[in-house]
DNA sequence: AGCAAGATTAGC
DNA sequence: CTAATCTTGCTA
């Protein structure tokens, strides 16, 4: 089931919370491509220092004072477009950025999309490469969730039993707020892999 | 008009 | 550890 407006027009660490386990899909050229959300980060407010809205409105953070529901996508180090889920009432500028997803359907797609030879985990583990995987670039910034081409779904998975709160990654500002969730020890949870215990890398050899 | 910095990634 | 790459927002 599609995600209402109203699952989105509320607080954004609840959002973000069950944003865990929900299954992001795009439709494009025919084909469909869809993960399920395993890692996020939420920034709230012009008081939020790393959250985009913090020098208050400008043309490029529009979406964010915007309804609820609706698609921030932005260019990031000149390189990576990134994907957000607006929250929160319109004039209440937070989003939830999507890190990490695990690739359903359409992977053979991502893998031709992505130019590098990965593993299926990897394909979708990072905000910049699960864009590339999925197709999302600047056409799909201010896009409707609520519409049928990008959208987010609820396909009765169960929550995952493990959400683990962080710090968030990537930033200079903020860091002192744990506002990151993700599915502890998913493999394709970004950042550094935790590095493996003795008695686990034994066990591997 | 010029400039510094940025919610990242891959390669050395 | 650092280059790549470009838009935004601030300063002059």
């Amino acid at each position: 089931m599609k995600l209402s407006r109203d699952f989105y027009n509320r607080p954004t660490l609840d959002v973000a919370r069950d944003l865990i386990g929900k299954v992001l899909v795009h439709h494009r050229r025919g084909v469909r491509t869809s993960g399920v959300i395993v890692e996020v980060e939420a920034y709230i407010g012009e008081s939020d220092p790393a959250c985009h809205a913090a020098p208050g409105p400008t043309k490029r953070n529009k979406p964010l004072y915007g309804p609820p529901g609706f698609a921030y996508v932005y260019l990031n180090y000149g390189i990576h477009w990134l994907v957000n889920a607006v929250t929160e009432a319109e004039g209440s500028p937070a989003a939830v950025l999507i890190r990490a997803l695990e690739p359903l359907d359409g992977i053979e797609t991502m893998r031709r999309r992505r130019k590098r030879r990965v593993s299926d985990h990897d394909l979708c583990r990072g905000p910049g490469n699960l864009t590339i995987a999925m197709g999302i670039g600047q056409a799909q910034n201010g896009e409707d969730l609520c519409g049928r081409r990008l959208y987010i779904e609820d396909r009765g998975l169960p929550q995952p039993e493990e959400i683990s709160w962080g710090t968030r990654i990537g930033i200079t500002v903020g860091t002192e707020r744990e506002w990151r969730a993700f599915v502890r020890s998913h493999p394709s949870v970004s950042g550094r892999r935790p590095r493996q215990s003795a008695v686990a890398r034994l066990r591997r050899s």
